[in-house]
DNA sequence: TAAAACTTGCAACTCTGTTGCAAGTTCTTG
DNA sequence: CAAGAACTTGCAACAGAGTTGCAAGTTTTA
């Protein structure tokens, strides 16, 4: 893992520090979206919330995690499968929140639909947000 | 309009007052979503930031209007075409941001599609949004 | 019209996110 | 491998969004 891990960062010219290594650790060993506030909890509050919040900004920009608009409008950041960058993501799956145990899932099987809009609007990017009971709670 | 406004509030059991009056003729009077500082702004600060935000959330509870989730993560609201009441919403149409404009529109033409996921998901809901360009800025 | 029920504004507070800066760490290059 | 350049971090201070309790004001009911 700690391997992968240096990859991906040295691959997006990143340094190597304790902090990325930690987070970028987070996401990788976890199968739903975390929020800011998982992550200060699962660090142990080793690291300063300054530190999450500029960790998180740079893998963003660099197109390491995706953001998700959940629907009780919080965030929550999840890992790219393939190599995007920001603005310019090429995984466009729906994302699932699970009313019962409140984990937000990528569901990457899944597509957005193409949708047709009334003439006149240009589409640039379709997001879908998927409410309901996850496998693991149904 | 005022006998409109007068109508939609007593149908939900709220006193008429000055302030959701205001706010639901603004509401009445546009065709984009708006944001708490949209309100606050149009009021021309007549009334405190907790009476709108306390407004608000009264209007969501009836079912008057419905949250909008932005992918930029902040919040929008609109009006409810159909009598709505809170978590049972039955206009269930495409939400639109304009990139130009910033124009968030419910576009009621048009159903959000049915998306079929793995075995063992359970969906209760689903939102789209859709971010482009706009009939007027194109 | 008077009392009951509800709404409002204010002050105080919490929570989230941002910025500038100095100290610390990582990377580069000879 | 060492020294300096480049970058990252923590801290303090701040700004903005949203919430709560409470007393004063308004609306409703009868
Ligand atoms: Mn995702
Ligand atoms: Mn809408
Ligand atoms: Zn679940
Ligand atoms: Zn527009």
């Amino acid at each position: 893992m700690q391997e992968q891990i240096q990859k991906i960062l040295k691959h997006n010219q990143l340094s190597v520090t304790g902090g990325r290594t930690k987070i970028l650790e987070l996401f990788l060993a976890q199968d739903d979206a975390l929020a800011h506030a998982d992550i200060e909890r699962k660090t142990g509050e080793k690291f300063d919330r300054v530190t999450v919040y500029r960790t998180l900004q740079t893998f963003l920009e660099k197109g390491i995690i995706h953001s998700i608009p959940t629907s009780d409008n919080s965030v929550k950041y999840a890992l790219c499968k393939d190599n995007c960058s920001e603005g310019h993501h090429h995984d466009h799956h729906v994302h699932f929140m699970c009313s019962v145990c409140g984990k937000t899932l990528c569901i990457d099987e899944v597509s957005v639909p193409v949708v047709n809009l009334p003439e006149g609007y240009k589409v640039e990017q379709i997001q879908m947000i998927v409410t309901g009971v996850c496998k693991d709670c149904a």
